[in-house]
DNA sequence: GATGAATGAGGTTTCATTCAT
DNA sequence: CATGAATGAAACCTCATTCAT
């Protein structure tokens, strides 16, 4: 990578900081090219010598969200846990992953993706079937398991969304109780609920 | 009410479905109010006759979709239930008062809360909340349930919402699973995972 | 005329009134036909019951305003009068016969009139031209004036004018003085500057 | 001022041009923002980039009008002349200046002045209370006039309000007149009517 | 590659006018 | 004659995108 392919990078990464920002404050609709050009310092024009138009910013923030998703997708770590650590952890990291910046745009995206077909589709393909794929395979290699593998990823992905969703949807409540949730969740799930 | 005052409810009525049918197709923001005239078979002008603005429409839909969920808020018929039936119904009921047309709307509403902190807001307070109301009681009153009631509420509105954005975000496995889930995830929250 | 036509009559005053009224507050362009129907409570479609169309409106005030000033129009009282006297009259009596809802009637109309070369034309041969012409021949059958008939009609005519402009624009320093100004000025004008 | 500034005013200036001669033509109200995009040569939208929307082309040209109309508010070369003279220079200047291009503005912004007090105001202050200002100081420091300069002054600007308006609205008569008027006002001015 | 003025299609909304009741 | 919902043309304005500098 010459000098200049650095640059070139640098200054897209730049661009796209400053579209994360004002998409997550103004939602991607109401956030104009020149929002993002200003922010990110730049002249309307420039924006378009690194995306070929506004929707590729939107696409760009969806695969810089999946790569940095991509680590806790790979649990190799959670071999040795007992299994309510595990249940704890398969609930935790994701939220803890999404903290900050990256909070605010699973809001934008999912909000895209609620309404675009192929935005949907690279969401599902992109960051739901590999951590469901890489869950599964770590759960069928436990003997401490009673049910289904696959019944029980569904159920912690689906517990995993419906959290990240109210917390989207500014569910204070839940956001004070976040550091526990996990611990007392994964006791629940452990013991059964009779 | 008189004969005028049905004639306009029914034609607000209409053109709130016409609006529904539009939004669910293309969004909100991709659907002009010409787009929801045409579909409704009237003027673009008397849009305005019936709604303040465009967003008008979309809080109409909102309301409208609170109040076809009313009725399964009040779950009083729940209470000769054994647990699993009782979990099965807490599950299943949701997911199905919203198949067909209210199904499509909870796409393009959610994908509009997502980023409108007053439709977020109208979200948590005309649905979630009241769900989760009603639904702790109900399982207060049980003296089988051996966990807390307030966190077992947490853990299925969760996954009530989760399966609902899976869904929402075109996964057809879920979908065509959809008929048995309630039933298999009830058993794993009943007996525990171990 | 039959009690019919007087009350046709009578609604088609009371129409005008209400146009009165909503054109004086927020200019005629601003005024919508709703306003006026709403100000004279009576349904959108009955002003076209009464008047072809919204400039029929202007041009119904403009006559009821000439037709209000017609009496000014003719000074045979004047005839008596020392010179001096006679002038404030002449300055006197159209700024009097405009106070009240007539003031603002005159911005209006006078606004429009601006701009609309038939309703200008209008207000030269139904107001202007008549007060010069009686004011002409008032003068020429005094002995004691000095000065050109037509010049010193011109003179009046041009100041009452500017004096009405001044007001119609909101000087408060003007309307003030509104009382005794005819006073000093006849005199500056019967004397002379200098 | 740069070359860049240069040009963008320029183009301020050219699209204001424009909208002088679509203004004086139509009125401000039937003028839509597309007709003086096309009289200007230019884009709808370029008008928005130089102007924040239609009103301020309005604004613009009431500017351009009291910065054209200053040196005409500062009669400094008025010390030397014979009272009759000078009240002659007072009743000709601001008809004089408002010639040609001028003359058909001051009817649009009049129009509009007379219904819109923000516009009202601004003509009060930046036009009328300078002019009579600069004019009650130069009557003040001579020493040939016997009557009070404020009353003087009142009856100068009226007056020429008044001669204004009426040219303004199509009075043909004065137009062919207006060669001689100020030399036979002064006149009759200076040596009274009686 | 960077700039930002220019573009013009297209959006939302208003409102004078009509006409069936 | 009165009503007021329906109409749809047309207005103002925005903004993604282009391109000459």
């Amino acid at each position: 990578m010459t000098l200049q392919d650095k640059l070139t990078t640098t200054k897209r990464t730049h661009i796209l900081n400053a579209a994360a920002r004002t998409f997550a404050e103004k939602g991607y609709h109401a956030t104009t090219v020149r929002d993002v050009a200003r922010a990110a310092g730049v002249a309307d024009g420039t924006i378009y010598n690194h995306f070929q138009n506004k929707y590729a910013l939107l696409l760009g923030l969806f695969t810089q969200m999946t790569e940095a998703a991509e680590p806790a997708l790979n649990p190799a770590a959670l071999t040795g846990l007992h299994l309510r650590e595990l249940l704890r952890e398969m609930l935790d990291q994701p939220l803890q992953s999404l903290r900050g910046e990256n909070y605010e745009l699973v809001r934008v995206v999912l909000s895209e993706a609620l309404i675009n077909r192929d935005l949907a589709s690279a969401f599902r393909t992109g960051l739901l079937t590999p951590m469901l794929a890489g869950t599964v395979e770590v759960l069928r290699r436990r003997g401490d398991l009673r049910a289904d593998p696959e019944d029980t990823v569904r159920l912690l992905s689906s517990l995993v969304l419906g959290l990240l969703l109210q917390a989207a949807l500014g569910d204070e409540e839940l956001q004070e109780t976040w550091a526990v949730l996990p611990d007392r969740l994964a006791d629940l799930l452990v013991g059964g609920l009779a």
